[in-house]
RNA sequence: GGGUUGGUAGCUCAGUCGGUAGAGCAGCGGCCUUUUAAGCCGUUGGUCCCGGGUUCGAGUCCCGGCCAACCCA
């Protein structure tokens, strides 16, 4: 006795599940006898008109014109009209799996079925399989999203990707394209000799990067460790081990914001070359690109944030202060101290005072140059202070042998001579490394395990590392990171009317950040200033809940607790253990409405005293029946 | 973190000045032997994101919350 539609066609399609079972066909079939996709069918027509097919996919249209029908069948690779004639499609067969058709009524839009025939073209000249065998491989029970326009909401496109992708041809090239890319991008490196290997997840310490971590904890071991920031100490350690080429693919998680370039578990292909130093990887990584561009999307040029990025031509290479003295006019290089640099910096408008030379030049260029690299650039030298991984030049130690890829504005990879004086690093670790700011995530921790290994020696060495999801913007002409992320990161949500046809209950509903506390609790905690409301207006839920009586003469207990939205960003606040006396009367509908009156009064007396600035209002008790 | 916009049927969207919630598609029933915005006729379907407030009356106005997007930092 539902009232809602979607719960209607649910039940609908799954009676016309049943009707199939007592007919006799499954359907949930275990296999496909597929021989042919439908482009290979459409390409292939004039050797394969008249020679049996069998096609299978997803459903997508049904016109039946009483003794016809034509429907369209989606694949991987497109759609094939199927072509139906009452007097060619075979009766209902139990024993084959086949559904005749009388019996096409109990399919829907949705469906993933199997259809073998013979390839005709029909009057109107479109390819199409006359179907001699039907089978049901799936039942949709869900409807799918109108074809017509597809999914619109950008939530539900981002919640629901899988949606998007069937309904919408081109976000789902897109992501096969992706795929493609890193399929290229391993064809790349595996050619060149490198090997590619494994590097742990979960890591002990978060070395290798500036980033906030996030934290896990490891019952086995029974001790804290973190999500990977980065895997080059893992790398390193595979060049100490003997391996002179090795790349990752590896994933990376950063507990910061998102926005439309940043995604908090991301995606990199790291490399670390043995003997070479950063001008090998300046090579390599232009050429990675290139061959990239060329393999995967068969181009080498591409629309970026409406500039077009050529590929075939060299990347330019430049020194970060010339860029920025030929930007500005002010050579930072020759600046010794921070007072004369953050002069400079003044008057090109940056009030912001930089503690070093170093990073007041790193400023000026993330301000005044970095959004304008638009074309592939190479820009290499940065200052050793922000370098620690780093090794210095020989004719300046100032600057790092260190470069940063820039493409259409966005820094799309960071790449340096590797830091291989185990003494060295440990003394800039030393200097950088502050406990209190460690979880911030603002210097690199102390890996002892590591800087052990490089006591072992580790050759000269030097990596890149240009992020999956940036070259997938770029080559996939994406502005959003969202766009090249198939499951971007969100805030879990339950529908209403996913609570309801699965009958998901309130509390499973919360999510996780919830805070669940006694009002005993809740109040210490309040006199002792640790708990404040945030927002002005407080809503308050009171729940009761009845419990049966152990015997029917016993009195009926109850209990009750209360939801507070307003109270904690983005949450809810539960308070527990509000004691309902057995003394009063319960078992009358009159009885019940006195408790719950008297709750709803003590609750905003309570809140309305407590949090005078606030303003308190009380929803009605919600009474959840006998248990 | 700041600003802007949005949330109405399974999907896409209307909804005027505050006055009985609408359409198309999908669904359901019927009719049809060459269809391609998915034929023709009929028809079902609503937590207007949630909670308050103002009002005789709120999808609409006000306050708060939730979710999301976009822009800026």
């Amino acid at each position: 006795m539902s009232t809602n539609p979607l719960i209607d066609i649910r039940n609908t399609r799954q009676q016309k599940a049943a009707s199939l079972r007592a007919l006799g066909l499954n359907p949930y079939v275990s296999r496909s006898q597929r021989t042919h996709y439908s482009k290979s069918i459409l390409d292939g027509f004039d050797a394969l008109q008249g020679q049996e097919v069998t096609v299978a996919g997803r459903l997508m249209s049904w016109r039946k014109q009483g003794a016809l029908a034509f429907g369209h069948v989606q694949d991987q690779t497109g759609r094939i009209q199927l072509f139906l004639r009452r007097q060619v499609v075979q009766p209902t067969d139990p024993a084959a799996g086949r559904l005749g058709y009388a019996e096409t009524n109990l399919l829907d839009l949705g469906d993933v079925v199997e259809a073998a025939g013979k390839v005709v073209k029909t009057e109107r000249g479109e390819i199409s399989v006359l179907v001699e065998s039907l089978r049901l491989l799936t039942k949709a029970i869900r409807p799918l999203p109108d074809q017509w326009s597809g999914l619109k909401d950008r939530e539900q496109i981002l919640r629901k990707r899988y949606l998007d992708t069937l309904l919408d041809q081109t976000s789902f090239d897109r992501f096969s394209a992706t795929s493609k890319m890193v399929a290229a991008i391993r064809g790349f490196l595996n050619e060149r000799g490198f090997l590619e290997f494994q590097t742990p997840a979960i890591q002990p310490q978060y070395g290798g990067g500036t980033a906030k971590p996030f934290k896990t904890h490891v019952n086995a071991l029974g001790c804290e460790m973190y999500l990977a920031i980065s895997h080059e100490l893992y790398l390193k350690r595979l060049i100490v081990a003997g391996y002179d080429k090795v790349y990752t693919i590896g994933r990376y998680f950063r507990n910061e914001g998102i926005d439309r370039s940043h995604h908090p578990e991301f995606a990199m292909v790291e490399t670390m070359t043995a003997y070479e130093n950063y001008d090998y990887n300046m090579n390599l990584i232009e050429d990675m690109f290139r061959y990239v561009a060329v393999n995967a999307f068969g181009r080498t040029t591409f629309n970026v944030r409406g500039h077009v990025i050529d590929f075939s031509q060299p990347w330019r290479r430049v020194r970060m202060s010339d860029a920025v003295k030929e930007k500005t006019g002010i050579d930072f290089s020759a600046c010794h101290t921070a007072e004369e640099a953050n002069a400079r910096l003044v008057s090109l408008g940056i009030t912001e005072a930089q503690p070093n030379a170093g990073e007041a030049l790193v400023k000026a260029f993330e301000v005044k140059v970095e959004p304008e690299l638009i074309q592939p650039t190479l820009v290499f030298g940065h200052p050793v202070e922000i370098s620690p991984l780093a090794k210095p030049m020989a004719s300046d130690p100032r600057f790092a042998e260190r470069f940063e890829i820039f493409i259409a504005g966005m820094e799309c990879g960071d790449n340096w001579s590797e830091q291989n004086d185990p003494v060295h690093l440990l003394e800039t670790w030393r200097k950088a490394y502050r406990a209190e700011e460690r979880d911030a995530g603002k210097f690199h921790t102390l890996d002892f395990d590591f800087v052990e290994a490089l006591e072992y020696g580790m050759p000269p060495t030097t990596g890149i590392g240009p992020g999956i999801e940036r070259m997938a913007m770029i080559f996939t002409e994406q502005e959003n990171i969202d766009d090249v992320i198939f499951f971007p990161m969100m805030r879990p949500a339950v529908s209403p009317i996913n609570a309801t046809i699965y009958g998901i209950h309130e509390p499973t509903l919360a999510p996780v950040e919830d805070l669940a506390l006694s009002l005993d609790d809740f109040e210490s905690l309040c006199d002792a200033g640790v708990l404040k409301p945030h927002a002005q207006n407080l809503t308050i839920k009171p729940h009761v809940r009845l419990w049966s009586a152990p015997s029917a003469s016993g009195p009926t207990r109850a209990s009750a607790h209360v939801e507070i939205e307003g109270f904690l960003p983005h949450s809810v606040l539960r308070l527990a253990g509000f004691k309902i006396s057995p003394e009063q009367t319960l078992s009358s509908e009159d009885g019940k409405r006195k408790v719950v009156e008297s709750l709803e009064l003590t609750l905003a007396q309570l809140f309305r005293k407590r949090f005078s600035n606030c303003h308190v209002t009380v929803s009605p008790t919600t009474v959840l029946g006998h248990v």
